[in-house]
Order: structure tokens, then C-alpha cells, then sequence
DNA sequence: CGATCTCCGACCACTTTGGTCTTGCTTCCC
DNA sequence: GGGAAGCAAGACCAAAGTGGTCGGAGATCG
């Protein structure tokens, strides 16, 4: 259905909400327990940990155990993009079925019709690379057109 | 994952197949069965069969049953996009969970990255919806160039 | 008219996803 | 140093979606 799962969402919003706090000062190091963070957005608070977790390991995110611990954003919110986010919680993103790893496809020489569709797979991969969880805050308007018009792609209606 | 179901595959295969049948003569009015195309391309015959009911039912193909029956494409294959095919098949695609058909997130005010990752879903939809059957049969290299380059989008690397 | 070919709709099994529970380890505060 | 707060990591479970199969209904042609 070409759609991202809920771990995915719920691991942009997330990323969001650490680049938020942890922006206006440094009065905590911006870091935020897996449980504010779900409270926050109304989602389980279990399951947002383990993408949480998935994120740390990935390096996007630093974790802090113990009192007062909690995840702070391991990099600067405009260098990490959505692409990479999406990755890391839902692994390789692949638009065909038969794109694997190896770029071979299990159909041999029967399918034909692959090469085409790759295509747009890395432009949507692309699209993704360029969005960045800074652009992510931005009031929503500005920061699409900024997304898209802002150096990366551009679309013609 | 973003990726599209094996289903949503089958489905351009047959469409290109049939496109490229009916191509060169109108000899037997380009019908050709469900079977003969799942040989073609060794795909499950009745799974296939399926996936062309519905595409016969959104309106994409016109079916002919009995003796020398099959599908036959409704419309020319320049007129049929990827993304029509697409949402046919696998329904209509959300890029996030919490669009909905009536544009309400269901996490009502909480969910606030769903207005930029609704631009992107845009420009996936814009993408897919310039790409036709017809584009898929041209040779490959030429076939996404078109696409990307002749006037729909274009990528700046 | 009837045999055959093809479409058509319901049905079933498996994988993936979303979510929970349990246990253990690390850090901070008293 | 002991306990509480919080992360880490694993197994586990239920629901949904996907991939695939089966038997029947209807049309065509000899």
C-alpha cells in the first residue's frame, strides 16, 4: 500500500518533539524519558521505547540511563533526514518486491518491468534524503515548499 | 516499508503484456487469457486472475468470456498511470497511518508531522500518476529519463 | 444442445505489524 | 550503600493484511 507503519511515525514524531525541547536552551541537555515522549502524543508508552531503542542503536539518538535519564538527539535536528529514520525502524525501503538487496530479481528475466520502477524508488528515496527533522518544525506551509523547492525537487502541475 | 505488494506487481506486468500484444496488429482484438499471461511471466494463473478482475472492475481492462475469451485494455496504454493501477490493487495509498479518507488525524491534535508528510505523499502520487503503461515498455534507460525528465519532476544530485 | 473454456467470487494459510509483559542493568538521590 | 527512576533487551501474543487456492457460474463454439 505503499504506506510507512505506525513505528515509523510514531519515531518522526519523536525525533520532533526531542528537537523542540531540547532547542529553546540547554537547561537539561534536552533529555527526554521514552515516557513524557509517549504521554506527550498519546501513544504506548512500551512500544515508543523500543523504537527508541532501534533509534540509539541506529546513532540518531544518544540514551542517558538512570534518574532523570532519558534520549537526546545524537546530532543536529537539520542532519537527520527522514529517509534515514524510516530505514533504520523499518528497514530497506524497496518499491517492487523483487528489487532485492543483490538488485537481481527473483523472476530472472521475466520481469521486465523493474527497471522503470527502480526509478522512481530512488527518487522517493531521494524526496525522503532531502527532508530533514528540522523541516519537520517549521510551520507547516513554509515547510513543504521549502522541502520541495528548496534545491532538492521540484514539482510541475 | 514503502514498497508496493507483489499483487500491485503483477499487475503492471500484465498490463504491459497486454499492451505489447495488442501492440503490433489487431488480429484477435488483443484479448489474451488470464493464463497465458501468468505462463508468460510464471506467476500463480489464478492469483493473476484475480488481480486482472479487479483492474477489469476499476474500469482499466474489458473482459471477454467463453471460448477465446481473456482481457483486453480498455483504453490506450498512454492512458493508464502507474499510480491508477496501483491504487486499484493495494487501495488507496497513505504515506502515514493517521491520514485518513476524511483528512483527520486520529490522534486529533497530537499528530503534528503529518501535514509535511502529506506534501511528500503528494509528490509520490504526482510521480506515480505521470508515469503510464506505456512508458513502461519503452527501453529502460530512456523509459525513467522520460518520466522523470520530460516534464514532471526532475531531481537535482 | 452440450462440452469446453474462461471469468468470477468465496475461502484459507502465512507473514508482518502493533502492542504487551518480564527481566535485568545503569545511574542518581537520599 | 540502598532504593527508586529510567533504559535495554528479550520473548510473547493478537490482529490485520498479503499471497495463494478451490469450486462454481456463465458464455462461446462446434
Amino acid at each position: 500500500m505503499l504506506r510507512l507503519t505506525k513505528k515509523a511515525d510514531y519515531g518522526l514524531m519523536a525525533l520532533k518533539y526531542l528537537a523542540e525541547q531540547s532547542e529553546p536552551d540547554a537547561r537539561n541537555a534536552g533529555a527526554r524519558s521514552a515516557k513524557d515522549i509517549a504521554e506527550a502524543y498519546h501513544i504506548p508508552p512500551q512500544l515508543l521505547a523500543k523504537i527508541l531503542q532501534t533509534l540509539a542503536r541506529a546513532g540518531m539518538l544518544v540514551s542517558h540511563a538512570g534518574t532523570n535519564g532519558g534520549y537526546a538527539l545524537a546530532r543536529s535536528a537539520a542532519d537527520i533526514s527522514a529517509f534515514e529514520v524510516i530505514r533504520a525502524i523499518d528497514g530497506p525501503l524497496f518499491i517492487t518486491s523483487c528489487i532485492t538487496i543483490h538488485g537481481a530479481c527473483d523472476l530472472a528475466g521475466h520481469c521486465t518491468i523493474k527497471e522503470p520502477l527502480r526509478k522512481v524508488n530512488d527518487s522517493i528515496t531521494d524526496l525522503l534524503s532531502g527532508i530533514s527533522i528540522a523541516d519537520l518544525m517549521e510551520p507547516a506551509d513554509r515547510t513543504a515548499d521549502h522541502a520541495l523547492a528548496g534545491g532538492l525537487v521540484s514539482i510541475a502541475r
